[in-house]
DNA sequence: CAGCGTTAGGCAAACGATTGCATGAAACGA
DNA sequence: TCGTTTCATGCAATCGTTTGCCTAACGCTG
């Protein structure tokens, strides 16, 4: 005997309107289902949010309620608790372009932590723009985020969300910063070029955009002197280009071989740079690592499966990624924890065919190309 | 004792609890900046959003809003305004994984696409998990995302927004599907291979749960069988396991070459297993080209760089991405559009190092294997 | 039996925008 | 001067939840 009408025209999903077709099958709310069940909304809510008020509720209500959510499909409203609570389980996070590499590699491991705590996460790409940066970070701010990581991507200011960088630098007060050890990733691969025996070593360093470029640089000196080694002039190119490809590394070694100055070894700033550089070296009639070693940096996936294959220096990217997206977590939870200024990973040296000592007295020069 | 109105007290920020740390600087809302202006919310509203009912409100009353928004820096909170207008400007893509290669470079296509209309997205990876994607559409939907992006995944039901898949096969009704010309494609590849004198040619499937493979597989049969050439059981492997690496590609080969059928080339499921399988063949002792013939499929950032340069057919993956969206959008637009129920792109054979004619009489074989 | 603590749940006010309808004044035509 | 538009703006409901506070009934104690 179904005695209280009330809201009678509601509970009959279907009704009132005629079959109307302009009226999508809307999902049923909280009311639908309190109507259904005789209850208020406040009591259903508070059965399937678990709140501490529901201990009063008995089991039998419960289980009720439970049934009925889970017959009539219910689902919740995710805009409107986020609206309610100011919680919207979404973080955003930042890198300069959705691309094979780095990025991506950085973005896997966020995405795993990110789900495993039923959080969201919008991407967005800024292309080293510095004002698309600003522009980005506003606009994740207004999507109500409640976190940020940017991933190689310099902030200008600290936003009012609990923010973690991965390879930053010189980050505003209060963001946390996920980086490597440059000192020791320098020191790994100079050591092992040194210990090859390699004297003349060619470097090729980051784009100015890049925030590790400075770091690794440093790195790279010290190391160097630390082993009474020189670094000269003509044996470094930058690389130019914002293209996310292996052009700009393929590019800064003809320089380097244009240069004319020999060399035995080469570092570049990273893998796919380092890919671009033996091409280079191919095209002029050098074969690595027989006329030069290489080393890249980073460790990307294609690193061990390139002819040669890749020595180099590996970052943990994935595990960097994870360890972003678990601070985030941590400063947005409940325990509130403050940020930590600074977290850093350790890298890992990759020996595989792309180095080996060098030929006796043998030192690849650029003559080839003028 | 200031046992204060407590509606008074939320009224102005800043009192009641002495510089209450735990009250962030509330960004203003509507309501603030209507009192600021001596303005009722209806009216800010309508002249920041350019509701037509703006039409009817003097320049000079705009301006005035204009300009206050700006100076205090109003911004409009995307929850409330998606739980009003039921429209989030979300929208979800789903993918097997974060990782280099197929997926992320159509996600970028998707992004640059979906940022020029001011739309955000959410990304889902679900490893080929059926159970997982299952989820994953009803955790985007409870996100009340607009749309749905499906890239190499098995859609099992028509979702209540409109879906689109890229690579998807048989997908339910209503769904768009962007897809490759597979017959072109294989016919490409063929061709050139059969063109070079290549008779045994070798092949890598693709794993079940590609959607690619079947249709991709057909076209092969097509364009083999067009051109007289048949494809002897024991020439073809199928890639396994899901690893997103070079390593099923490695694995089949060795298979491959362990049946001991000789072949002078092979047809590669991708550019990814097309590596794999370079350095399976070098640990044989055969070089590509000269051994062996190698065609990979997709042309990945990496495949032009490789050592040999990789002959592929290239799948216009940035572009299927941007016309997901693309698609999406419209179909979410004001005007509605219908689904198209598909969308056919063009691959393009690029030729590189990997392929060259068959050394007479000589194919490989698998002997060094057994 | 007055008093009080539980138990079981409802009321209604948020959250911050959008929007249909209403209104009061000015402008306009007859 | 009196309707009738048009203008300029305000009121209040709504979107679907969450949550602080309230109440009514019941059981117990002293």
């Amino acid at each position: 005997m179904p005695k209280s009408a009330k809201t009678a025209s509601r509970s009959l999903p279907g009704r009132g309107l005629p079959n109307s077709v302009d009226t999508p099958p809307r999902s049923v709310g909280l009311k639908t289902l309190a109507a259904h069940l005789g209850l208020s909304v406040a009591t259903v809510s508070r059965v399937l949010t678990g709140a501490p008020a529901a201990k009063s509720i008995p089991k039998v209500t419960q289980d009720r309620v439970f049934a009925a959510a889970a017959e009539m499909k219910y689902r919740p409203n995710v805009v409107a608790r986020s609206l309610r609570k100011r919680q919207s389980m979404t973080i955003g996070v930042m890198l300069p372009e959705v691309s094979e590499g780095y990025a991506t590699l950085v973005l896997s491991g966020v995405e795993e932590r990110l789900m495993e705590a039923d959080y969201f996460y919008f991407v967005v790409s800024h292309h080293h723009r510095a004002e698309t940066i600003e522009r980005c970070q506003h606009m994740l701010l207004d999507r109500a985020v409640e976190g940020l990581i940017a991933i190689d991507t310099p902030l200008k200011h600290r936003s009012s969300v609990p923010t973690v960088t991965v390879s930053g630098h010189h980050e505003p007060e209060g963001v946390t910063n996920i980086m490597l050890d440059h000192n020791r990733a320098a020191a790994l691969a100079i050591d092992h070029l040194h210990q090859l025996g390699h004297r003349e070593i060619a470097f090729i360093k980051g784009q100015e955009f890049s925030s590790d470029t400075d770091a690794r640089w440093e790195g790279i000196r010290l190391a160097m002197s630390a082993r009474g080694l020189r670094i000269v002039p003509q044996l470094v190119a930058r690389l130019e280009g914002d293209a996310p490809s292996h052009d700009p590394g393929y590019a800064a070694t003809r320089r380097l071989l244009a240069a004319g100055k020999p060399f035995t070894a080469l570092f570049a700033f990273n893998d796919v740079s380092a890919i671009g550089a033996i091409r280079a070296f191919r095209e002029a009639g050098l074969s690595v690592p027989e006329d030069v070693s290489v080393v890249g940096f980073d460790d990307v996936q294609s690193a061990a499966y390139q002819n040669p294959a890749l020595t180099t220096v590996r970052q943990p990217l994935h595990r960097m990624g994870m360890l972003a997206a678990a601070q985030v977590l941590e400063q947005i939870g409940p325990a509130r924890l403050p940020a930590v200024q600074q977290i850093v990973v350790s890298p890992e040296l990759v020996v595989r065919e792309s180095t080996r000592p060098p030929r006796a007295g043998n030192a690849v020069s650029g003559k080839p190309f003028r």
